[in-house]
DNA sequence: GTGAAAGCGCTAACAC
DNA sequence: GTGTTAGCGCTTTCAC
């Protein structure tokens, strides 16, 4: 079907090591060999084969990525970030998404393997109950988890400080004066979502105020799951004056819901949201939100890949990002 | 490193050929042997070595998909179509993003074949030229475009009637009775946007409408291009009183310019748009939309793909996706 | 049904 | 510098 390097050698009067090592861009060949090697090669449309080069030398230049839904804007851009270094690097990117299904993302994780991907970046589904991850790591496969640590897995991860950009939401809340604070947010067992969870624990706990769990909504991840705790939610006997929707999918739910219930922002419910989309500024009265630097998260997980797999055996580093809070109309605060 | 189906053939008792008969599911094995491989291959801890089997098979289970770019929420959904399917049929996906930039799409698809992908799923950058893309279809490589034709290229198209669509959108603005009507569209190079410019001017023709090449705003990609073409459209001595902007990001900077011009939808112009986004519902007034069936985009776009896989040599397909008109608020009709 | 043997197209020692 | 020679781990005839 395709030219091979033996072709390319007879073509050009060389033995076939000769060639291979112009081609592959290894070992020594002499700039006339290489020169009629080349026009060989181009005479006869020579293509690498990446495939035979794989079995060959056992490295694939191939990362696998694992998302939770590459349709959520999170991460998508950091599916970007990650890409645009890899790609530069001459790496591939296997992607899949996991759903945030724990048995989807080991399967994942298993065909990767089998495609011998050179390594890994995974927003892991869950923080617990990891068997794949361990055996990743046990199996010295380079891996880099974005967005959410994962307990007891000894690789680097690169994510916010999701605690302090939670916090510094709600205790915005709090100082505009509001003391019932209720939260929308999908499931603790999402590692991201728990600190953010915590972060607005905290910030109530700080401010002296008891923790009413019946203002903390916690639901699935998608969108629709979102609605329906937000409208259970205010639709309770005492509903909350504020609600802090831990992440895009969940503010939108929630802004559904309200709109449904008639309930105004921010006159009749102050609201701050947790990541930065470009609609959050489009709409009445434009969103208070927690940002994350999401492309930057990308990148640096690809940075932290790309040295695993040239080697770099140091100790698993934690990268924190900073959030920034950008205050905008939706707590009633003026809008900038 | 890994467990080699020789080393499960040994600790089974039988030969190589045997075992790799059972481990890769082809040609016969007694119930018997295969018992015991299957046993001695669990125990052993066997994995399938992906790169060995397409090299020896010719057959990677891969496919290339190069869109746009993976943050722009149509292409994200089309790959999360596609991904679904083709996974389901246990291919893996290699994925890159071209930034409409035919030389980078070039690229792109040279990486993909020399990593021997089985198939190319492509939404072109530009409807010209493209050997490459031909290049491909004289190897016989299966392949499929999706949201845009390309001219000369005889594989198959998934894509909507976009001419269709955008004179839907302008008809009703006319119908309305407009009679200024813009257009922000990204280059015409680009053959879904030529299309829907197509459907623009069609539509105006057919109310016996001149057309005013001032109203027609041509630009970028981003949404800061279509912010910027949006602004001087607006600016201008005779500015139109209605606009419809070929896609979200167009849209997008298009709201982003009225605002800061200080002009108000739906009374100082009306707008509809193109592709319909969540937060499009979230924004005062919601917008009119046509809406592209994006995921199912990718999933049919996946099934010629796998068709083509499958060897069907059949004459290449043109599937046009209806698309939908949504009317909401922006153009003064009063929400749904 | 099973096994022996010849590749797939390349890299990587190692000798010259 | 260049060529020879083994593989890499699997699939795939083709006998038996």
């Amino acid at each position: 079907m395709g030219v091979t390097v033996k072709e390319v050698a007879q073509a050009a009067g060389v033995s076939q090591a000769t060639a291979a090592r112009a081609l592959g861009g290894y070992g020594y060949v002499s700039p006339h060999a290489r020169r009629s090697i080349e026009q060989a090669a181009r005479k006869l449309g020579y293509r690498t084969h990446a495939v035979a080069q794989a079995l060959a030398s056992n490295v694939t230049h191939t990362v696998g990525l694992v998302v939770g839904d590459i349709e959520n804007p999170f991460f998508a851009a950091a599916a970007r970030g990650l890409s645009d270094v890899l790609e530069q690097e001459g790496y591939t990117i296997l992607f899949a998404n996991s759903d945030e299904d724990l048995e989807r993302e080991q399967r994942l994780v298993e065909t990767f393997r089998s495609r011998r991907v050179d390594g890994l970046a995974i927003a892991p589904s869950v923080s617990t109950a990891n068997r794949h991850l361990a055996e990743l790591v046990a199996a010295d496969v380079p891996l880099v988890l974005f967005d959410r640590p994962v307990r007891g897995v000894k690789a680097d991860v690169v994510m916010v400080d999701n605690k302090r950009g939670a916090q510094t939401a709600v205790e915005h809340l709090l100082r505009l004066g509001h003391r019932r604070v209720g939260i929308v947010s999908d499931a603790p067992e999402i590692a991201s979502s728990a600190e953010r969870i915590q972060g607005y624990r905290t910030a109530l706990a700080s401010a002296g105020l008891p923790v009413d769990e019946r203002l903390i909504a916690l639901t699935g991840s998608s969108r629709d799951d979102g609605y329906r705790a937000a409208k259970a939610l205010f639709r309770a006997r005492t509903p909350p004056s504020a609600v802090f929707t831990a992440n895009n999918l969940m503010s939108v739910g929630t802004l559904l819901a309200l709109r449904e219930l008639g309930l105004r922002i921010p006159d009749d419910v102050a609201l701050v949201g947790f990541d930065d989309l470009e609609w959050t500024t489009l709409i009445e009265p434009p969103l208070t939100v927690v940002r994350q630097p999401v492309q930057e998260i990308g990148r640096q997980a690809a940075e932290r890949l790309l040295a695993r797999m040239r080697g770099d055996g140091s100790a698993p580093r934690r990268i924190r990002l900073q959030t920034e809070f950008v205050v905008r109309g939706s707590c009633g605060e003026g809008s900038p």
